[in-house]
DNA sequence: TTAATATTTAGATATTTGTCTAAATATATA
DNA sequence: TATATATTTAGACAAATATCTAAATATTAA
């Protein structure tokens, strides 16, 4: 829970999380929609998948990315314990 | 929903809207259940006061907390979109 | 009014985080 | 093989964060 909270605390990731919902998209891809170096969203990239948030794939030069929603699951479960 | 994931993002907050979904309490009474200075605690529930994840009412020398569940709503819908 | 209790504010500090540039690695193509 | 393209790794650095102690504020009770 801490690193799926820790990866949602994060304006960038959570756009890539939206970005990865309409399609799967290579890393440099995804880089494009940033006004941040490559760099930092590999490391953006590193997170999201320690929280198991997004999956990979390689590609030949290309590492393209997916969104996983099972994960959200867990995150709904959380929260629905506190609706009254 | 900066503020709100903001104040998710750390196992002690956390914790302490676990408390509050029990019942409602005094900020030292919060403070008692942690290995945390009372000066942390209440750091802790200003971050959570601004997501307006908790409210609180001056009762005496008390300030007694309460979770504010509607704003888990948010967070709620949020996950729904990522749901397929 | 003085002392005790409850809570917050202020200021300091170590750790974590997001970002960058430069370099390394991997693959494709001429 | 040499060069170009895609991505990640390494290392540095400024800003944000969680924590602490000491002091300030507010309320109650003696």
């Amino acid at each position: 829970m801490n690193d799926i909270f820790k990866a949602l605390n994060d304006a960038t990731r959570r756009e890539i999380l939206e970005l990865l919902k309409s399609k799967d998209l290579a890393a440099g891809e995804i880089a494009d929609h940033f006004n941040i170096s490559k760099p930092s969203i590999s490391h953006h990239l590193d997170i999201l998948k320690r929280a198991d948030l997004i999956t990979f794939e390689k590609n030949g030069q290309f590492v393209i990315y997916s969104i996983n929603t099972s994960v959200m699951e867990d995150v709904l479960q959380w929260i629905l314990t506190f609706k009254k």
